[in-house]
DNA sequence: CCAATATTTAGACATTATCCTAAATATCTA
DNA sequence: TAGATATTTAGGATAATGTCTAAATATTGG
């Protein structure tokens, strides 16, 4: 089974893919990762919830804060169907 | 390393990954492909020319005919990329 | 060489996406 | 509760993308 047609266009932007990465090495607060992109504030909350709607994240409160981690389930999806493709046959 | 940027750009559109999908089963010609489609052959045409683009296709002439295949290649370092950063730690 | 077939390229148009600033919502602290 | 901080949402300008039709290029066969 394929992933959502969301998680493929999310991650076909360059900053989304950036935010990803920093997420994989340790969970970070919205303002944490704003502030490492030279966008507004505003935009990469934009990312973040379109990377959340694709389930490539996930957030919790933390008192005024809100901590975005790594969806871990969605990325095996990923990797199952790149080996299909990869692997070809009848049922890729 | 990760994958390039035309990779996931050319990822994000569901009519190239249904390229990807059929070509994972047999190689076809251009036409066969985009017979497979309600839309122009050109704008399949198009879309085989960004897919080819970004490595995830090759192509050869036979003839009056171009056929086109699955390049391996790019899958590998996709399945490579989400599983760093499935996995997490420094080096994702 | 000419006409027919296969495919790509070009130009236009509508849709979608990104980015910005400004305003709104939520939480904390004094 | 009022003010400050953190984050999201709204609205609009600009750029990118997908699709179309029409024209161009490549190859085959008579």
């Amino acid at each position: 089974m394929s992933p959502h047609d969301s998680v493929f266009r999310a991650l076909s932007d360059p900053t989304r893919r950036r935010i990803l990465e920093i997420l994989a090495e340790h969970d970070l607060t919205a303002g944490d990762i704003a502030s490492r992109f030279p966008i507004a504030f505003a935009s990469v909350s934009h990312h973040l919830g379109i990377l959340k709607g694709a389930g490539l994240v996930a957030s919790d409160r933390e008192g005024q804060y809100i901590r975005y981690r790594i969806n871990t389930t969605v990325y095996q999806e990923l990797v199952a169907y790149f080996m299909k493709l990869f692997a070809g046959g009848a049922d890729a």
